[in-house]
DNA sequence: AGCACGCCGACT
DNA sequence: GTCGGCGTGCTC
C-alpha cells in the first residue's frame, strides 16, 4: 500500500505497545510480521496480537529487522484499522507524555484517541454527511418525475444533506445514479450548523491590535516561542485568532483552537463560521462514536482547516498542523484530572515544537506561570488594553463586612448589597451572587481582624476537621494539626471560630429578605439532574429569574443581557482555600464576575463582600490591575518556593487500610528521597486533602523541584522500587500528578 | 491488568 | 479424594 517510490517494504518486525495499562507491561513487545501483512503494517496502525493466552490490542510504534534476542517473536494476528490512526508526530506526542505525565504509553495512546476509536470488536461503519447541490449543466441531464422533483426541492433548498434528501423520499441508490448522471454535485459538509450567514466583512483592527498582530507574525517568523496575548475581555483577542487562522491556511497548514469546555465551542465557532470560510470541524463528547470516526478520519487526510474543541481536540490528527490557539488559557479545565493527567497548554507546547506549528495563548487573566514566562522570555508577550467595544467598565465595590459586623449587620448581605439588590429587583434586571460552596473547607478566621489560621510552614490555610474532641486544625501539605485556638493569634480577639456558607444558605436568606424576588441556584448540587443546567441559563435570558446565586458556574456561562450586579458573597472563602493558587483563583474570578455586569448602555456594578478587604488579589482585581496582582503574588511565591519558581509533582495513594496506606506512603518517601537533588523538597506525606473517599484513606506527598522532568522521572523510579521492595496492600493506588493545578 | 500455576484448608 | 481460596510470576 506504501506509495514511497522504493521497493515494497519487507519489514519483518514490529515493536507493538499493549493496550493495557499496567506498569509492568509499559514496554514495546516485538512481533514477527507475517508474510500475508508485509507492506500492509505500518507505524501507527492498531493491530491484534496474541500476549501470553490472551488476543489484545496494540499500536505498532516500529517497523524493523531485527532478530529479537533471546526469545522468539510470536506473529501478529490481524489489522484492525485500514490505516494508521497515529503519525508520526502523534507517536512522538505520545511517548513525550507518558514520561512526563507518569504514565504508561498504553495510556497516553488512549487518550489521544477519541472514544469509541479503540475498536473492541465489531468494524467501523463509515458515517457520511454529504451535501448535495445541482451540478452546473444539469439542465442537459435526462429528466424523470422523480428527477424533477428533486430539481423543484434542490431549487428552493439550495443544498440538502443526505438525511434530509432521504426524509423526502429521495433514497441513496437513486441520489448515487442522478449524481452520476451529472445532475448532482456532492460536497463533504464541511460546517455543522448555522452556516448559512455570509462571511461578515473583516473588521478593521485598532492601531493596537494591529501592532499586536504585527508582533506575532514576526514572532512566528523568528524564534517562533509560544505566544501570550494578555487581553481583557472585549479587547479584541477573537479578532487576531481569526487572522492567524486566515494565515495559516494561506500557507496550507491547518488550525486547532481550544476552548475550556464544549458549551463555549459552540459560540466560538458560530463566530468563526461567520467570517471564515474554511472547512470546520467541533470534536465534542457529544458525537456519536461513527460520527467521532468520520471526523477523526476528514481531519486526518487534511480535509478540515480548523478544529475546535475542548482539551482533547489537541490530539486532532491535523497532516500540517499551522497554528494552536488557546482561548482563556488560564482555565483549570485543560488540566485533565485523571490518568494521563496532562495540561494541555504543555502538550500543545510540546506538539507546536514537533511540528513547527506556533502556539498562541489568550487570556485576560492569565496564571502567574504564564506571565513569569512571558516576562522572562520563554514565551512572547503580547499586551491589549483598550476595550474593542465602547461599553464601560464595571464599577467595582469592595464591602468590608467586619465593619458590617461592627455596626450590628449579622447577616451575610451587607447593607450596601441589600440596597443594591432591591435597585435591581425595582428595575427589573438581574443580579448573580457567587458563593464558593466546597462544603468540606472549613476554615478558622477572625470576625475581628479577619486573619485565618495559616500552617507556618506551608502559608495556606488550616482546615477544621471534626473529630470525637470537638475538632482539630490540620494542614494538608505538611500534616501539622493543632487544636483550635480560642483567641486570634493576630490581635488576641476572642471572635475567632470556624467558617462556612454555601449556596443553599444564601439562596434561602435571599428569598427571606426578598419574598417576592424569584431566586434560582445554579450549583453541582442541582445540575447533577440531567438539562437543569440548560433549563436555569433559558429562564435567566427569558427573565424569569430575578437573582441567581452559584458557584463557579455562574461566572462563566453565556452573558445575560438584563444582568446588572454581580456578587461575590465571601471573597475571604476564596482566598482561604488551603491551595496554592487561592490568589490567584480570587483574582480571576473576581475579575471575570465583575466583567459579567452590565450592557452597553448601563454601566454594571461588581460587590466584593470580604473580612480582609486590604487583600493583595482583591484589592487588585477591584482596581482591574493585572500587573500589581501578578507583582504580588510573583513575590508570594517565590518566597514559599511553588511555581514558577518550584513545579510541584503530588504523589496520591489510596487505599481501604489506614494503616498500611501510612507505612507504604512513609516507605515510598524513603525511596524518593535519594533520588532527588538536595535542593528538592519532599512535603508529607501526609493526609490528603480529602482524606477519605468511598472508604479509601488517602495520603499523599508533594515534591517541589527545580526540574519536573527530573522530578517526575525520580518519582516513577520510586514507584518501581516500592512495588518491588515492599509488600502492598492489594488495593493500594498510587496517582501522580505532575504539575497540579492545584493540590486540593 | 489478566490469567495460570500451585500449594493449603473444607466439603461431597 | 476433589473444589476452590488467593499468593506469585509471566507476558514478545
Amino acid at each position: 500500500m506504501r506509495s514511497n517510490g522504493i521497493i515494497a517494504n519487507m519489514d519483518t518486525y514490529a515493536d507493538i505497545i499493549i493496550n493495557r495499562k499496567s506498569p509492568a507491561v509499559n514496554r514495546v513487545f516485538t512481533y514477527a510480521v507475517p508474510p500475508h501483512l508485509q507492506g500492509e503494517l505500518q507505524r501507527g496502525m492498531l493491530v491484534l496480537v496474541p500476549f501470553n493466552r490472551e488476543k489484545l490490542e496494540g499500536v505498532v510504534v516500529r517497523l524493523h529487522e531485527d532478530p529479537p534476542q533471546g526469545f522468539t517473536a510470536r506473529e501478529v494476528l490481524d489489522l484492525l484499522c485500514d490505516r494508521p490512526l497515529f503519525s508520526d508526530e502523534l507517536l512522538q506526542l505520545a511517548s513525550w507524555i507518558s514520561e512526563y505525565y507518569v504514565c504508561t504509553r498504553a495510556a497516553a495512546l488512549q487518550a489521544m484517541l477519541p472514544a469509541g476509536m479503540t475498536l473492541s470488536g465489531r468494524p467501523p461503519r463509515i458515517y457520511y454527511r454529504d451535501l448535495f447541490r445541482l451540478a452546473e449543466g444539469w439542465q442537459q441531464v435526462r429528466m424523470s418525475a422523480r428527477r424533477q422533483e428533486l430539481v423543484t426541492l434542490l431549487q428552493s433548498a439550495g443544498a440538502l444533506d443526505a438525511q434530509q434528501l432521504a426524509a423526502a423520499g429521495f433514497s441513496r441508490a437513486f441520489l448515487r445514479t442522478a449524481t452520476q448522471a451529472g445532475l448532482l454535485t456532492v460536497e463533504r459538509q464541511r460546517v455543522l450548523e448555522g452556516a448559512e450567514q455570509p462571511p461578515a466583512e473583516p473588521a478593521a483592527l485598532s492601531a493596537e491590535q494591529q501592532a499586536v498582530f504585527d508582533a506575532i507574525l514576526c514572532e512566528q517568523a523568528g524564534r517562533n516561542r509560544p505566544f501570550l496575548l494578555h487581553g481583557v475581555t472585549g479587547s479584541g483577542k477573537t479578532e487576531l485568532y481569526l487572522r492567524l487562522i486566515a494565515h495559516a491556511a494561506q500557507e496550507g497548514r491547518q488550525s486547532i483552537v481550544l476552548v475550556p469546555e464544549i458549551a463555549l465551542s459552540t459560540q466560538m465557532v458560530d463566530m468563526l463560521m461567520r467570517r471564515l470560510d474554511l472547512p470546520m470541524a467541533v470534536l465534542h463528547s457529544g458525537l456519536k462514536p461513527a460520527e467521532r470516526r468520520h471526523i477523526w478520519q476528514e481531519i486526518a487526510e487534511g480535509r478540515v482547516t480548523c478544529v475546535v474543541g475542548a482539551r482533547s481536540a489537541i490530539f486532532a490528527p491535523l497532516p500540517a498542523l499551522g497554528q494552536i490557539i488557546i482561548d482563556e488559557a488560564h482555565e483549570n479545565s485543560y488540566k485533565q484530572d485523571s490518568t494521563p493527567r496532562f495540561s494541555a497548554l504543555t502538550v500543545a507546547e510540546q506538539r507546536a515544537r514537533f511540528s513547527g506549528a506556533s502556539l498562541l495563548l489568550g487570556s485576560a487573566t492569565p496564571s502567574v506561570e504564564q506571565y513569569f514566562a512571558a516576562e522572562t522570555g520563554r514565551y512572547a508577550l503580547g499586551e491589549l488594553t483598550g476595550h474593542y467595544f465602547p461599553a464601560p467598565p464595571p464599577r467595582v465595590e469592595i464591602v468590608d463586612m467586619r465593619a458590617e459586623l461592627r455596626e450590628g449587620n449579622k447577616t451575610i448581605f451587607s447593607r450596601y448589597l441589600q440596597q443594591a439588590l432591591a435597585d435591581v429587583l425595582a428595575q427589573g434586571e438581574q443580579a448573580v451572587l457567587f458563593m464558593n460552596r466546597r462544603g468540606y473547607y472549613q476554615h478558622y478566621a477572625c470576625r475581628d481582624c479577619g486573619e485565618s489560621i495559616r500552617c507556618p510552614h506551608c502559608a495556606v490555610a488550616m482546615s477544621f476537621h471534626q473529630d470525637a474532641h470537638g475538632g482539630r486544625l490540620k494542614c494538608h501539605y505538611c500534616g501539622r494539626s493543632i487544636a483550635p485556638p480560642s483567641r486570634c493569634p493576630n490581635c488576641g480577639s476572642t471572635h475567632i471560630r470556624r467558617f462556612g456558607v454555601g449556596t443553599q444558605r444564601v439562596a434561602d436568606e435571599l428569598q427571606r429578605l426578598f419574598p417576592t424576588a424569584r431566586v434560582a441556584r445554579l450549583d453541582s448540587d442541582v445540575t447533577g439532574e440531567r438539562g437543569s443546567h440548560e433549563r436555569i441559563y433559558r429562564a435567566m435570558r427569558a427573565g424569569e429569574v430575578d437573582f441567581l446565586v452559584g458557584t463557579q458556574m455562574v461566572a462563566k456561562g453565556l452573558d445575560f443581557p438584563r444582568l446588572t450586579l454581580a456578587a461575590v458573597m465571601a471573597a475571604d472563602t476564596l482566598l482561604n482555600l488551603p491551595d496554592w493558587r487561592a490568589g490567584e483563583r480570587t483574582f480571576q474570578l473576581i475579575t471575570q464576575l465583575s466583567g459579567r455586569a452590565g450592557r452597553r448602555e448601563k454601566q454594571g456594578l461588581a460587590i466584593i463582600q470580604t473580612y480582609t478587604p486590604e487583600a493583595g488579589p482583591v484589592m487588585a482585581a477591584a482596581a482591574g490591575d493585572y500587573h500589581a496582582f501578578y507583582r504580588a503574588e510573583l513575590q508570594e511565591r517565590d518566597l514559599h518556593g511553588y511555581p514558577p519558581f518550584l513545579q510541584l509533582i503530588r504523589v496520591l495513594f489510596s487505599s481501604r487500610d489506614a494503616q498500611a496506606l501510612a507505612a507504604v506512603a512513609r516507605a515510598y518517601a524513603h525511596y524518593l528521597r535519594p533520588l532527588v537533588s538536595g535542593n528538592d523538597e519532599i512535603c508529607g506525606p501526609a493526609e490528603a486533602p480529602l482524606a477519605k473517599i468511598k472508604d479509601r484513606y488517602r495520603r499523599q506527598l508533594i515534591l517541589k523541584c527545580r526540574d519536573a522532568a527530573a522530578g517526575a522521572a525520580a518519582v516513577e523510579q520510586a514507584a518501581q522500587l516500592l512495588r518491588s521492595g515492599e509488600r502492598l496492600p492489594a488495593d493500594l493506588q498510587l496517582a501522580i500528578d505532575v504539575d497540579p493545578f492545584s493540590v486540593m
